[in-house]
DNA sequence: AGATTGCATATTGTATACAAAATCCAATGT
DNA sequence: ACATTGGATTTTGTATACAATATGCAATCT
């Protein structure tokens, strides 16, 4: 572990233990040894134990006093209705948008968009994040608060390890450029709501291939 | 503080916290003195830390590595939108409880509607309780986890303190009953939006009470 | 044989100790 | 008078220590 001397090691923690979880190394059901991960990365219990909180309260362990953290059972089907909630979020933020970005912001989401689809799979995940971050831009504050959860908890750009992800994305994010361009909320809401789904059934089929749900116990 | 000799510190400590949070004893703002409460309460900074970790995801603190934690200036523009994005989710699941509830159990809707009309103030939180969880049984998984979530970081029961709260639920709960016995899903989805939507002021004006805006600072 | 009890061990939860960084405050200089 | 710097103080973050509970296993009983 890069021991970088500066408060926040928690933080490090909880993307390792995620990366394992979400990996396939540590199998749902199983339990998290402190002391193994204490260990592996050279660190105390205390800063672990920290991690630990944050990950249960995302939903990827359940903590059970006196007992311990087990890594949560997570279903497909949890995965899919996780990124269908998000898509309802997302849908209501997008059609917000159709309605009050100007001229100016318009222009920018269709010139992130043109950038988008030119770019190599390397780049094009930095170009996803502004295109949706411009969206975000005009929903209120607790809204986008709730949206940084949600792509956190079951990480986004997640998908993106899908082969031809971006050619698909790129279809969608054209339905929501021109839903936005047009003002049409309704039309914007459908095409994020769209957008999310497929994102979520992609997000599931990496899972997959990570090895996610092969033997749970 | 009630030393169970059980694991779980830090859940009461939480409660503790979000109490003087909420009851406008910790202005927003305001830091959080870890060494202070562990004084207060008599234990150590342990389980506190993985509190205020908890608190943090809830979004009712601030935590920056090295500086602190510091209590959030929720506005009543966080209030408003908090349960409208919480009517989002609890009107597509009262869209499906709609489509989804059978007649033994839209009969046992009905009668806890009934209870809860000639109910106290008292008895009252209980069967609004047993209402909503009744509507919700029939979501997925990962929906009743992030309502369960909504729920806690601004705590529901809430607006409970607003004289007359009971007499408006009613008429709100009489509406929803009413789409879902005639399976009538858009219809049920209005009606909890703007049963959410109508606890969301009552929130509101609950906090505004206790002095949780009260010089902010 | 299978279930049950009791003890040894392992693991959790909490407290304490210590190092590093941030904050505070006074002294200094402009 | 105001900004700046330097060190003392406070507070955080991490490590370690210790107490209490849970777990595992062997001996015992039915």
């Amino acid at each position: 572990m890069s021991r970088i001397t500066r408060g926040g090691l928690a933080e490090e923690i909880v993307a390792h233990i995620r990366g394992q979880i979400l990996g396939g190394e540590l199998k749902p059901g199983s339990k998290i040894d402190q002391e193994q991960i204490a260990l592996d990365l050279d660190v105390s219990r205390s800063p672990i134990r920290e991690a630990l909180v944050v990950l249960g309260q995302e939903g990827l362990l359940d903590i059970t006093p006196r007992r311990g953290a087990f890594v949560a059972r997570i279903t497909r089907e949890d995965v899919i209705d996780h990124y269908e909630l998000f898509g309802l979020i997302a849908g209501r933020v997008a059609a917000m948008a159709a309605e009050l970005l100007d001229a100016e912001q318009r222009k920018e989401l269709r010139a992130i968009h043109v950038q988008f689809q030119e770019a190599t799979d390397e780049e094009g995940s930095k170009l996803n994040n502004e295109f949706h971050q411009l969206i975000n831009s005009c929903a209120p504050r607790r809204t986008r608060w709730l949206l940084r959860h949600l792509e956190r908890s079951i990480p986004a750009g997640f998908f993106e390890r899908t082969p031809g992800w971006k050619h698909e994305a790129v279809a969608d994010h054209q339905q929501i450029v021109d839903a936005i361009s047009a003002k049409d909320p309704d039309a914007a809401r459908r095409a994020m709501e769209t957008h999310l789904h497929e994102a979520g059934v992609a997000a599931a089929n990496a899972l997959e291939q990570l090895g996610f749900w092969k033997d749970s116990e």
